[in-house]
DNA sequence: GTCATTTATCATGC
DNA sequence: GCATGATAAATGAC
């Protein structure tokens, strides 16, 4: 039983699985609503974490990866960004 | 498998390349990031599995036998305790709040 | 030394 | 076929 706990736990790394639609959602708005500094705290990102159902690595791994493929590649984001921005314009206040 | 540009095993030591002319300090083009072979990871990971820690006479040693510089060597000792780290707290959290079958 | 991060690469999903 | 999440080198703050 252990066996079986350890070897899934092993190679359950490196098995990518798209985050459902909801965290994706959650992540894009603090994203987009603080895209001139898209830095959370470590209290943020436990609470996004918290909201997402994933954990404080993952939200690191999804803001690393957002960053660097939007300063990429901004074009491709801007309707993306768009969409955000308009959404969650009034909650960016700071 | 790897052909490490700037270190050969003889000579070459520095590649402290700076494009700009004078004193004044340039942002020195960041090293592309090239991935190991797997002979140089299974050395590492040996010497690692005897010591988290690597003294500098042995950091020099390996350093020559795998044709890293000893900069590389000493980062990918502290990337490889992160690593360490990371797993732990994974293996943790995996463990604990799970109904364990 | 640790540690968040940048960047490229890897592995998978679809 | 790229989008996406995770990992592997490399840097810099402290």
């Amino acid at each position: 039983a252990v066996m079986i706990l350890r070897s899934r736990f092993l190679d359950a790394r490196r098995k990518r699985r798209n985050f459902n639609k909801q965290a994706t959602e959650i992540l894009n708005e603090y994203f987009y609503s603080h895209l001139s500094n898209p830095y959370p705290s470590e209290e943020a990102k436990e609470e996004l974490a918290k909201k997402c159902g994933i954990t404080v690595s993952q939200v690191s791994n999804w803001f690393g990866n957002k960053r660097i493929r939007y300063k990429k590649n901004i074009g491709k984001f801007q309707e993306e960004a768009n969409i955000y921005a308009a959404k969650t314009a009034v909650t960016a206040t700071n | 498998e790897n052909t490490n540009p700037g270190s050969s095993a003889s000579s070459s030591s520095a590649n402290k390349e700076s494009g700009k002319s004078g004193g004044a300090s340039a942002p020195r083009t960041r090293k592309k990031r090239c991935p190991y072979s797997k002979f140089q990871i299974r050395e590492l990971e040996r010497e690692f599995f005897f010591n988290v820690y690597i003294n500098k006479e042995k950091r020099l040693q390996l350093s020559r036998m795998l044709n890293l510089t000893d900069r590389q060597v000493k980062i990918w000792f502290q990337n490889r305790r992160m690593k360490e780290k990371k797993l732990s707290r994974d293996r943790l959290q995996y463990f604990s709040g799970n109904p364990l079958l």
